[in-house]
Parts: C-alpha cells; sequence; structure tokens
DNA sequence: GCCCAGGTGGGTA
DNA sequence: TACCCACATGGG
C-alpha cells in the first residue's frame, strides 16, 4: 500500500499541505492553542481530553482549579478519590485520575518534579520515555512535546485521518507514527506551524467533518477535496 | 433514545 | 499484526 492513494507527487503534496493551511488560517483565523494558563494545565488537559469534548475538560479543569490541584506536587499528594470526584464531568474519570497520578509519578521519579528540566530533554529521547507512562500514548505524548513543550513535533488526531484520507492525500488506516513522518517530510519542522495546523484540523473536524456525513459544502476545504476518501 | 467526542490499554486469533 | 472491547460524561 503507498503512502499516497492519488499517486501525487512530493512536490504537489507540499503545495496541498500549504495551500490547506493557508486557506485554513484566512478562513478561521489563528486558533492560539493550546487553551490553557498554565504547560502543566496543558498537560492535564492533554490527558483529559482522550476521546472527550473540550467543553466537558473545561469543567474538569476548572474544578481542578478551585481545588488548587493543577501543580505536580498537588496532584501527585490529592487521594485518589477526590481526584476521581473532581475530574468527573471529562469522563473515563477512574482511568483519567490514574493516568494524571501516573504523569506526576514519572515527572517526580524521573526529573525531580521539574517541567523545566523535563523539556530540555531531547525530543525523541522524552518521547519515548513518556509512552512508557501508562495512559500516555502518541497522540497525547505529541501534544505535551508541542503544546506544552514547543517541541516540532506533528500531532495527528482522528480528524487529522479523516480529513487527509477524505481528500485521497493518504490512507486513513495508516499506523500513528507513519502519518506523522508524512506530515513532517512534507512540512518545514517548526513548532508554531505545528502548533496552528493541527489545531486548524480540528476546528475543521469538528465542524464540517463528521464521521458520517460531511458537510463539504460548507467547509473552507471542501473545493479542494477530490475522489478517493 | 441515539450518536458523538482533540484515545489508550488489554485481550484474542 | 489486526481487530475487538471497556472506559463515562455531557451535548446535539
Amino acid at each position: 500500500m503507498p503512502t499516497e492513494l492519488l499517486n501525487r507527487t512530493q512536490g504537489e503534496i507540499r503545495q496541498r499541505l500549504r495551500l490547506y493551511y493557508r486557506t485554513l488560517l484566512e478562513r478561521l483565523g489563528p486558533q492560539r492553542w493550546w487553551p490553557a494558563r498554565t504547560r502543566f494545565e496543558v498537560i492535564v488537559g492533554a490527558i483529559l481530553t482522550q476521546n472527550t469534548s473540550w467543553t466537558n475538560v473545561e469543567r474538569a479543569v476548572a474544578a481542578l482549579r478551585r481545588q488548587r490541584l493543577l501543580t505536580p506536587k498537588a496532584l501527585a499528594n490529592v487521594p485518589l478519590q477526590q481526584l476521581e470526584s473532581a475530574i468527573r464531568p471529562a469522563g473515563y474519570y477512574r482511568q483519567k485520575a490514574r493516568r494524571l497520578k501516573a504523569f506526576v509519578s514519572f515527572l517526580q521519579e524521573h526529573y525531580g518534579g521539574s517541567l523545566r528540566r523535563m523539556f530540555q530533554t531531547p525530543t525523541a529521547t522524552l518521547r519515548h520515555q513518556l509512552l512508557q507512562v501508562h495512559g500516555i500514548g502518541p497522540e497525547t505524548a505529541d501534544s505535551i512535546l508541542l503544546y506544552a513543550g514547543h517541541h516540532p513535533v506533528f500531532v495527528v488526531d482522528a480528524y487529522t485521518r479523516r480529513i487527509l484520507s477524505r481528500h485521497g492525500l493518504l490512507d486513513g488506516r495508516l499506523q500513528y507514527e507513519q502519518i506523522q513522518r508524512w506530515f513532517e517530510a512534507h512540512l518545514p519542522r517548526s513548532a508554531p506551524l505545528f502548533n496552528e495546523y493541527h489545531a486548524l484540523l480540528v476546528e475543521v473536524g469538528k465542524r464540517w467533518c463528521h464521521r458520517q456525513q460531511p458537510d463539504c459544502s460548507s467547509c473552507p476545504l471542501g473545493r479542494y477535496r477530490e475522489t478517493a476518501g
């Protein structure tokens, strides 16, 4: 199975990716991700938003803030049941409470609780370490690296797969790292660019590219969609 | 009531 | 490797 469905040249893919970015930025404006006040809040949000709508995550984050739990130390010390109760609106709250605990344990053990030290680690090394933490998979690890640490990694999510495969640009069944490499091979390696591009794709996904019945007529990218999606 | 949401890990063939 | 499934709340 070739990486690209429609037998495009590398140049054509790069041109298409630039066109999409320019179009979305023009039509939707900068998304200014990640919506959070601190780096640690980005990490907490990245875990809480796993397969969950952002509005539900916001309630959970607000509860954590009210209880002054938005620091590594506070999360490490809070009883599990209290943490579960605080993040309940985000769903999967029992799993996610353990995942938050797992991350702050990792941070303490490897970096003495210091996010600054953690993010000084080379990208590939830190990504590998994050993937060892229970409950942190590739998308969460990359969201942490990019949006909390400003490391230049492209974040792939369900919307990214859906949009690009419906446009016939890549095979949505490819593995996470394959799709990530595809983006990173065709775009300048820039954290601000990766930040904005992923955020724009999520906005497109939320508004126009649902699982069933995409609304391509009003989607800013609709006119560029071709067959073989 | 139904489908969906900014995934992940565990189990099975 | 490639599927299945559980996990859970809240909005449309």
